[in-house]
DNA sequence: ACCCTCCTGTCA
DNA sequence: TGACAGGAGGGT
């Protein structure tokens, strides 16, 4: 989320205000768009809604929005500053006066027509609006046996957390990734809520995490990277003060997640109800050795 | 809580 | 050659 926001701030720079002349699409994936609506069209402004990018299209009585969603490898590049040339360009916007490319190696982008906001709002809160509370998290979290870090992945509950930021989180927040989301104490909640609105915050203040090729439209990178403290650091040191500790990898619902052994397993200071029989899942708790 | 799929690229 | 990659949706 803190990469789209990126983009999205970056593209406001550019294209509110001009006009669409033509659209190409290259990729037979992005066939359906019907390109024939968009031409001719004014954008009016660039916004975000999860982790999507939506393009104000509307005119008088007649609304439309344009979608893109990057997912791993996409990007939208602002021509004039930012061409990569002909490889793993998927779509071209001809505006007035420039062109927005779009880029997608992977090709699991998608680019779409909205013709509602209801056609793009997300199913779950957005991490930095003010209805996320921790009253609210504490609602969302009750009763999931999911262990917390894919939790944390589900857009249906907290709209914008992705793989690197879910592992980071865990580690800010001192939780143990495998723990049930439902199993944290209003201690924890409070904690995980607080970390998980700076960590956002800072990522985007840095302009999001580059990894590998992640830009902005203008083709700058993000540089949350140094700050990172768990996401691919297997073997390393804990960053945490004072924490002995090795970060470690293990795979959950197929992704990989990152964590301190040491500093994120530690016991819940205390217990809610004491009725549950819920024992924290300090050893065996996935089921299977984790450690490759 | 596990599996798989969509794709293509990179790295050990 | 195989493991893995920022996301998301599907299936048991």
């Amino acid at each position: 989320m803190p990469e789209v926001e990126t983009v999205v701030r970056s593209l406001r720079k550019r294209l509110p205000g001009r006009r669409i002349k033509n659209v190409e699409i290259f990729d037979p994936k992005l066939a359906a768009l019907d390109t024939e609506r968009l031409r001719g069209r004014r954008i009016r402004a660039v916004s975000r809604s999860g982790k999507e990018i939506v393009l104000d299209l509307s005119a008088p009585r007649r609304p439309l929005w344009l979608c893109v969603h990057l997912r791993m490898t996409g990007r939208l590049l602002w021509a004039a500053t930012a061409a990569l040339g002909e490889r793993h360009l998927r779509a071209r916007f001809t505006l007035t006066r420039g062109a927005l490319l779009f880029y997608d190696a992977r090709r699991f982008g998608v680019v779409r027509l909205a013709e509602s906001p209801a056609d793009f709002a997300p199913p779950g809160v957005e991490i930095l609006a003010a209805e996320f509370t921790p009253a609210k998290l504490a609602k969302l979290l009750a009763g999931s046996a999911m262990p917390l870090k894919p939790w944390l992945l589900r857009q249906d509950r907290i709209v914008g957390c992705g793989n690197i930021y879910a592992s980071e989180v865990c580690h800010a927040a001192g939780l143990d990734p495998r723990r049930p989301a439902g199993s944290l104490t209003p201690v924890e909640i409070r904690r995980l809520h607080r970390e998980t609105r700076r960590i956002f915050a800072k990522a985007i203040e840095c302009g999001g995490t580059t990894i590998d090729n992640f830009m902005d439209c203008e083709g700058q990178c993000g540089n949350y990277r140094s700050h990172l403290k768990v996401y691919e650091r297997e073997g390393e040191r804990c960053l945490r003060r004072g924490c002995p500790g090795e970060i470690a990898r293990l795979v959950q619902a197929g992704r990989s997640t990152y964590f301190c052994p040491v500093c994120q397993t530690a016991a819940p200071i205390r217990r809610v109800s004491g009725s549950k029989p819920r024992p924290g899942p300090t050893k065996s708790r996935t089921g299977r050795r984790p450690e490759r």
